[in-house]
DNA sequence: AAAAAGATTAATGAAAGGTTAATAGGTTAA
DNA sequence: TTAACCTATTAACCTTTCATTAATCTTTTT
């Protein structure tokens, strides 16, 4: 079904397990990259991009704490888990302290692995990737298709900016809930500064006038937090 | 001190073992609810907030399985663990397929279990306040929603401003307990002096305002120490 | 009854938000 | 190449909101 895959670094320097695990993995629909040198995990992480990294401790040329260090440094954002023999308490607190989300002791069972790694990445939805419209939405009384940009209602077409667009979307798919400043800003402009705020405004401002035909229709302000979309239940069902 | 601290629900029958793990982890600066018996598990999260969920499986009363599935559907965004002595991978896979966002084995290690339960809330809440894991809380007949900062009754909202909301969450996650000045205006306002408290004594006017509807709700002020949010139990069981 | 603490309502002012207009940067068309 | 056009950003200006402060009244304590 083409669904984009979860994009996984793992670092292991064992092969037969190094390939056991990247199989299954592959078989569980994700896309695997499998680093076997611990020397080469930041060069891999800066020429492709990742969900997860798996990181074993006992690499033959270098510790994974220490690599679990420096990705902190240059990828913080990056989620990452041990997976390791070495299974004393110091060892595990030590790899939490370091900001791993999971500590896995060997042997895993395969199927625990998959299991741990979905809730794990159930927990981090990835903004960039629930942006997309297929089809047209309804908001009260307009018609709203975003692949267009259009927004009717009643015969009258608007055709949106794509600022506006983004923006209508984003509120209309999180219909009645606060969309903070926050999210709406990184989601959108990439960044949250003084002046995209000020922008915002202005494109609050331009959906208002776009949607003030239907008075069960408001684009709410919430001092400090943000704004929501608040639509009245139409009484038709 | 004084920081507002990660609410968690602990579900465990054993008495000693309950006893330990709460003690230690209010020790490790949670606030902690021990909940001896899975049938009071849905009334609790419905009337406090909480930001984790711990479950025991084997209870007397029910299964923490039949727990977590209530919890999915009624308060989908709490996340939830299971701390078992049941170890059998089906077991594994059956809690991580229901949503869980970790699967511990008894005898747990406290110290790896707090390191756990950080690396969890800290995906969960990166920087900021906590709101996200927040649901919708029963205070008497009143429904409150601090995520957008609403408060209804029978048709009627309320839309609160950021002080009225936090505070009426402070109180509302405390329920029937004293709230001293002291906590309240370190968690609320980071700090206390005679301004604060006389601000303070302002926005609990305003929520006694909102909140005067039901007779079975009243905030009550102890001299010189604090506030309880007081309400009625319902009649029914 | 005096003093202290609390409750309530109202006044104030700074900050946040709203709106419209001007600017600048980029793209298209001629 | 230039002119026309579109759009996001910035600016300017106005309006609203809400936490604080103040003022006044009520309750409790001694």
């Amino acid at each position: 079904m083409a669904e984009i895959k979860y994009r996984i670094a793992l670092v292991e320097d064992d092969e037969s397990l190094g390939y056991v695990l990247s199989e299954y993995l592959k078989i569980n629909d994700f896309d695997i990259t499998w680093v076997k040198k611990g020397s080469k995990v930041m060069e891999v992480l800066t020429t492709e991009s990742f969900d997860l990294l798996i990181l074993d401790i006992t690499l033959p040329d270098s510790s994974g704490f220490d690599i679990a260090e420096m990705v902190k440094v240059k990828f913080p954002k990056l989620p990452f888990l041990f997976l390791t023999a070495r299974s004393m308490k110091i060892d595990v607190l030590k790899g939490f302290a370091l900001g791993a989300v999971d500590y896995l002791k060997k042997p895993i069972d395969e199927e625990e692995l998959v299991a741990r790694i979905h809730a794990l990445l159930n927990r981090v939805v990835p903004p960039a990737r629930n942006l997309n419209a297929e089809h047209s939405l309804q908001i009260g009384s307009y018609t709203f298709d975003p692949q267009n940009q259009v927004l009717e209602r009643s015969g009258n077409r608007t055709r949106l900016t794509e600022r506006e667009n983004a923006l209508l979307l984003y509120l209309s798919s999180h219909k009645n809930q606060l969309c903070t400043h926050n999210d709406i800003l990184n989601g959108i402009w990439g960044k949250n500064d003084y002046f995209n705020k000020k922008s915002l405004n202005v494109f609050v401002s331009h959906l208002r006038k776009y949607l003030n035909e239907d008075q069960g229709i408001r684009i709410e302000n919430i001092r400090n937090r943000g704004f929501v979309l608040s639509v009245a239940e139409n009484p038709n069902s």
